[in-house]
RNA sequence: GGCGAUGUAGCUCAGCUGGUUAGAGCAUACGGCUCAUAUCCGUAGUGUCCGGGGUUCAAGUCCCUGCAUCGCCA
């Protein structure tokens, strides 16, 4: 028996709605998933949302509505989308379900027994944007590098995780398990990580400043922080610690991440599990990102492709086609409407459809829809001609599946549909349909039937990539509901299709999109309004503490080792300023020389890479580029902007 | 600043432990077939394999160095 399968995506956090590369994840899971049931393998596929604290609560105030209904709103976005794109989890779990909630209490209580959880007062520079602390050294001419906000000097007390602990135990397990952490690249990054010492991990936040979480059970003025009550949802969707779905799946557990949250599932959480006392996962698998336009995609940005325009522009099947075949596993990727259109007409509707098509057109024009009777290389006990392109596909595929090589597979597939058209051409079945001689006949019928033969393996192997294409073309192949091709054995067994049977009409498995007019032009994407996300409400008064005033660029320069900063001498009439700007990769120095630009000039003076900046001025910024605001007319230096 | 990855045809990428005229798919041009979703099959290409230096009988493949892009850490 095939040892159990357990995979998981991340459990998506519910402050952005779902985008491509919750997508991406959730459909390798799906994928992975699939394709270890068609072993034999009990499988269990887990998702779900991730919906405590901080930002969900200002989210939530943002709308006026408590953290539950905002969770609820978004984590429901989550859990529609699925269905769409045939996701087939076993279990959806939410961080706000009472079980889980149950079981971050029993861990934390373990923890703490053991002595691994301790308290300790702390005082740092905390962003509430990130949800965490940072350190000087980390902030960017004293702002959040992320938010570009300035964090707030907090003190407090909180209970920490001994995780340096564990730190030696982490490290040696890490090198005596090469397949724990996999691509090898992200094993070497997390390697390198626990080169340095390790910080104990901050696990509490004091309900004085935050109350969306989990009440610590040995503290009731704390609650747990959200990372800490998260991760254990890989093990509360199981019941632990006396589950039946514990005991039968645990150790086998495979965590799919994408590489931005490498840290908390390749460190954290094996030595939360560790220090539980709880066997670690067996394998993390990390991918890489879908860069869009040239551009990143970003969670706290609307520039990213939306799921349901996708799904309902080109159906589920071909994207999840494209995402499986365009991304090797754990690298970057491109992704555009263009790319994924020429890969939909090439591979979907030239290749596979066509060849589907023109097998069961000839089918119906040659034996009026019948499968021909065994022909004579089968009876004789012989494989047919297109067994051994079969059989290596289907192994190549195997093995291909398994490394989470999901490409490879794809692309064994597709040889062996290229292999089927070239033995269309060079057997020619309309010149023995001519023919008049019973050999011909004979010759025709052996033809056809590797070709359904053929076809029958395609559908088989798709099935984990594809379901729904893999389901109509079983039906046109004369499977019935009831036999439905379901394990890999079933499709390696050559010959399996009966003579006689009755095929459906062809259909068109996948429309040629015209590249002219693609079908985006047809149905304008649906969007629902964006969130704009803004910050806390301010009052006037807070307005006029700023002292903006107009000032014009006469020198710039690029700052050596800091690719995104310009050195600006800004005139402001009355006096001179030197102000680092973060904007060295929308403008080059002779570009910005001699703008008007609008300059916040009673800002605190902050050093950026050992240069003073005395201000700060006003852009627009999104993910791809920066836009510096300049008065519409010329003004005098210094001019005041109110 | 430290560590690491990447840089190959117009585009996306293969090229394992160094070995004959550097490959695939897409795009382009031409030819063939007609069963098929104007699909399929065949042919043709184009490349200072990022620059420079070195090791070797022999380097895209190893070493050094520079540049560019990206990631992690500080």
């Amino acid at each position: 028996m095939t040892s159990p399968f357990y995979i998981t995506t991340p459990i998506y956090y519910v402050n952005a709605k779902p985008h491509l590369g919750h997508l991406y994840t959730t459909v390798s899971a799906d994928v992975a998933s699939r394709f270890h049931a068609m072993l034999g393998a009990d499988t269990f596929f887990l998702t779900g949302t991730d919906e405590h604290g901080d930002k969900i609560v200002k989210a939530a105030d943002q709308e006026k509505i408590s953290p539950k209904e905002y969770a609820d709103r978004i984590s429901r976005l989550f859990y529609d989308l699925w269905p769409l794109f045939h996701i087939g989890n076993d279990k959806f779990i939410r961080t706000t379900d009472p079980a889980h909630e149950a079981v971050v209490l029993q861990i934390l209580q373990k923890i703490f027994d053991s002595g691994d959880i301790y308290f300790s007062e702390y005082e740092g520079l905390y962003c509430f944007g990130c949800e965490r602390f940072y350190t000087e050294r980390e902030l960017v001419g004293g702002k959040c590098p992320d938010h570009g906000t300035i964090p707030e000097t907090i003190k407090e007390s909180n209970y920490f995780f001994k995780m340096s602990r564990y730190q030696d135990w982490l490290i040696d397990y890490i090198q005596t398990h090469p397949e724990f952490i996999q691509p090898e690249r992200y094993r070497n990054e997390t390697l390198a990580f626990l080169r340095e010492p390790l910080e104990d991990l901050c696990i509490s936040r004091p309900k004085s400043r935050l109350q969306w979480g989990i009440t610590l059970p040995f503290d009731d003025k704390y609650v747990t922080y959200v990372w800490f009550d998260a991760l254990i949802n890989y093990i509360s969707s199981l019941g632990y610690p006396n589950g039946e779905a514990f005991r039968q799946f645990w150790p086998q557990a495979r965590h799919l991440v994408a590489k931005d949250i490498l840290k908390p599932h390749g460190i954290y959480w094996p030595i939360m599990l560790k220090a539980a006392g709880i066997e670690p996962y067996q394998h993390l698998y990390v991918h890489g990102y879908w860069n869009i336009d040239e551009s990143k995609m970003s969670k706290s940005l609307g520039n990213v492709v939306d799921p349901y325009y996708l799904q309902s522009t080109y159906g589920s099947d071909a994207i999840r086609y494209f995402l499986m075949r365009e991304m090797v596993f754990g690298l970057d990727s491109n992704f555009s409407e263009a790319l994924m259109v020429e890969r939909i007409n090439a591979d979907l509707a030239n290749d596979l459809g066509n060849l589907f098509s023109r097998v069961l057109a000839m089918v119906h024009k040659y034996f009026n829809g019948t499968v021909p009777e065994i022909a004579v290389q089968v009876q004789s006990g012989k494989n047919g001609d297109l067994f051994p392109p079969s059989r290596h596909a289907i192994e190549t595929f195997k093995t291909e599946m398994g490394n989470f090589a999901f490409h490879k597979a794809i692309l064994a597939v597709w040889d062996l549909i290229s292999v089927m058209n070239k033995y269309v051409v060079s057997n020619a079945p309309w010149d023995l349909a001519k023919a008049d001689d019973q050999k011909a006949k004979d010759r025709l019928a052996d033809i056809m039937y590797n070709l359904i033969e053929g076809l029958r393996v395609i559908a088989g192997l798709i099935l984990p990539i594809m379901p729904q294409t893999s389901l109509t073309m079983q039906k046109h192949l004369g499977i019935s509901r009831d036999n439905a091709l379901s394990s890999l054995d079933q499709i390696s067994l050559w010959g399996t299709t009966q003579p006689g049977t009755v095929l459906p009409k062809p259909v068109t498995l996948f429309p040629r999109i015209d590249i002219k007019k693609p079908a985006a032009a047809e149905q304008p994407p649906v969007e629902p309004k964006p969130l704009l996300n803004l910050k806390p409400e301010i009052a006037f008064e807070d307005v006029t503490k700023l002292d903006l005033r107009v000032g014009t660029v006469i020198q710039a320069e690029n700052i050596p080792k800091a690719n995104k900063l310009l050195k600006l001498t800004v005139d402001l009439g009355a006096e001179r300023r030197t102000i680092i700007a973060g904007i060295a990769k929308s403008y080059s120095p002779e570009e910005i020389t001699g703008k008007q630009i609008v300059v916040v000039a009673n800002l605190k003076p902050a050093k950026l890479m050992g240069i003073e900046s005395q201000g700060m001025l006003l852009a627009a910024v999104t993910e791809a580029s920066t836009t510096v605001v300049t008065p519409s007319r010329p003004m005098p230096d210094g001019a005041p902007v109110k």
